[in-house]
DNA sequence: CTCTAAACGAGACGGTACGTCACGTCTTCGA
DNA sequence: TCGAAGACGTGACGTACCGTCTCGTTTAGAG
């Protein structure tokens, strides 16, 4: 249980480099986001930078996952009442990407993923299955205690909403600003037409 | 009715141009296309390319909407049956989307959009307004002529299809694919959910 | 007789290059000159640098030997008298490098010299066998008219006029300055001894 | 006579590392020379090289220094000939600046002096006030005893001959190759003109 | 047929960011 | 305290791309 031989990364420069490009991208798209200037913010070398991410897009990646991680996932509740639990989860999420702020982050996050032809599918993953796993789980218990008809395909499901989600904020403030009824308007008609 | 002096624009550079774009853009995300290299393979110079669109993410926004025009605007059904005319067009377009070169078109068209702070919104309404009101109409006859109940809003469902599109889209060739079934799935839960 | 396609090189930077390269060596050195700071001062691209010149040692070799050119080259003068000519030209020369400015600049070409292995050899003939055939056709105009004796080598005399300057220049202003009886001395050392 | 407290320095690593540099300099200029790859070949850590000189330039010079003081440094003979005690002390140093090795130890001297504007005259001073100190002392007792005329400049003669090394040294291999004849006419001439 | 004017291929240009490299310092461990 | 290892801030390197510009050439209509 030994340590490799010479001076140990500095743990805390990596909270303070996510912390840079978050700060950032409040201000600038991730194109405009250049690794200089988050280099300056953080007082850090770029080398310091490209010893821990290999470009742009997985740092980038990580500041935003980071942030989602800690304010931006909400486990979908189970309360008995899918009806109720899917209204929660989508209504959460709807207001967490209405906020200006966590949805410039999350656009950012999709320029990152479709900036390098290669990285695209593994970023994806990273935002997108622990979020999608807790809603097919949830839709599935409810299959198996058989509130929804036995053959609702849960991934239908998650896909309709995780989907009409990331619709939303690319369409920018404007144009996708759905309100609380078309929320629960679309899971009604889901769990209306699954059961 | 007389016409400019000079000489006039060469309208055949406008396709090569296009085409130039889309065929780097099978072997290069939106990022890696650079507008010397667009000039290069279409054998015109760069000042051609910015007399003609501002800048790369315009170019390529016209450049896929120009083969999604073409080939991949399906226009909704009505045959008198909303069900069977959803399915066929999400069914469509969901085959349009699978195909590869679609899939990295439309990831470059949402990368066009991520890029840059302020053209994503005029690029998403090009993209989408028409693919979503040619959906919204069809719903809102349906509501109607009293085929759905009269609460229903039409842009609930055309979110959720078309972000059961990008979705999938985004999510990378392998981890996105929906298969016939799944979208006849999300139709009926829809649709069952709102009559 | 045609001019080849594109843009023509825009002949007036070159000239506003050297000059930021000599402003830039009067107060740093050749260590110290970043090709940064050259395009900053010369209002210029980096990459119109690197069109013209491979990298920091040729171009500061051409900036100096420019202005040598321009200024420092002195021809031997030719009055019969050998004794004096020789005089006239190590006194020029002497006072020449004597000045700070020149000094700097014959300074940063030494470095260029030294400081990439392959260039030092085409640098230095660059600089030295203009000035070095002048004196030596010189000497051995003497030698023909019988003025010297026969056997005088005029490489010989060239090299040890030009290494005393040499040395003179790179032993610092405080340490190498020799007055004009050191030089009138020197050069009657070598006439007296080669009678 | 008490020693420091904590591990004492380890002497073998001078050694070491003076020739790592020394080997790196044969096959690389002083510009190409780093630090990383001077404290690799020396199986020593940077930190290691930075407790003992200040810098880049110090350190070569040291090397180099330590070559010369070892195999190079030949103290000028006085066997009362005046004229083939120069003889001796130039051939010598020709044929040792000759060594293509040797050569590209001095060249790497050169630069480091003319690298940083500070430190090239405490460097030449180190390289030239020993060799210059011995021919001047020689001369001058040649005056003393009237073997040469009392108004000699013993600093000229220096001059000369050490110029004409440092103008070989740097001319490179091919162009400044003088032999021992060339030497043995700049003593004499120089001596002759001087009795 | 000349003249004017704009489009065109080519490529130089200023600027900005890239990702790498070296310098010289600092921070861990073990000797 | 010294030493090896290597992370660190700084800043220059040389390259690539952006969007503009300046050439000489080409292509139209106007006179």
């Amino acid at each position: 249980m030994s340590q490799p031989p010479g001076r140990p990364r500095d743990a805390s420069l990596h909270a303070a480099i996510l912390d840079a490009v978050r700060e950032l991208l409040l201000v600038s798209s991730y194109a405009e986001l250049s690794m200089d200037a988050v280099a300056a913010r953080a007082q850090v070398g770029k080398k310091t930078l490209y010893r821990r991410w290999a470009s742009k897009a997985p740092l980038v990646a990580e500041a935003v996952l980071d942030a989602y991680g800690r304010g931006g996932s909400f486990s979908v509740p189970d309360t008995g009442n899918l009806r109720a639990d899917l209204h929660t989860w989508l209504i959460e999420h709807g207001e967490f990407i209405t906020e200006p702020a966590n949805a410039k982050l999350i656009r950012a996050l999709v320029a990152a993923a479709a900036a390098s032809s290669g990285d695209s599918d593994a970023l994806y993953e990273q935002l997108s299955v622990p979020q999608r796993s807790g809603l097919v789980d949830r839709v599935r218990g409810a299959v198996d205690t058989g509130a929804l008809r036995a053959d609702v395909d849960p991934d239908v499901i998650a896909n309709a909403l995780m989907g009409t989600l990331l619709l939303q904020v690319m369409s920018g403030p404007v144009a996708g600003s759905l309100v609380v009824e078309q929320y629960v308007a679309l899971v009604d008609a889901l769990v209306d037409g699954m059961v």
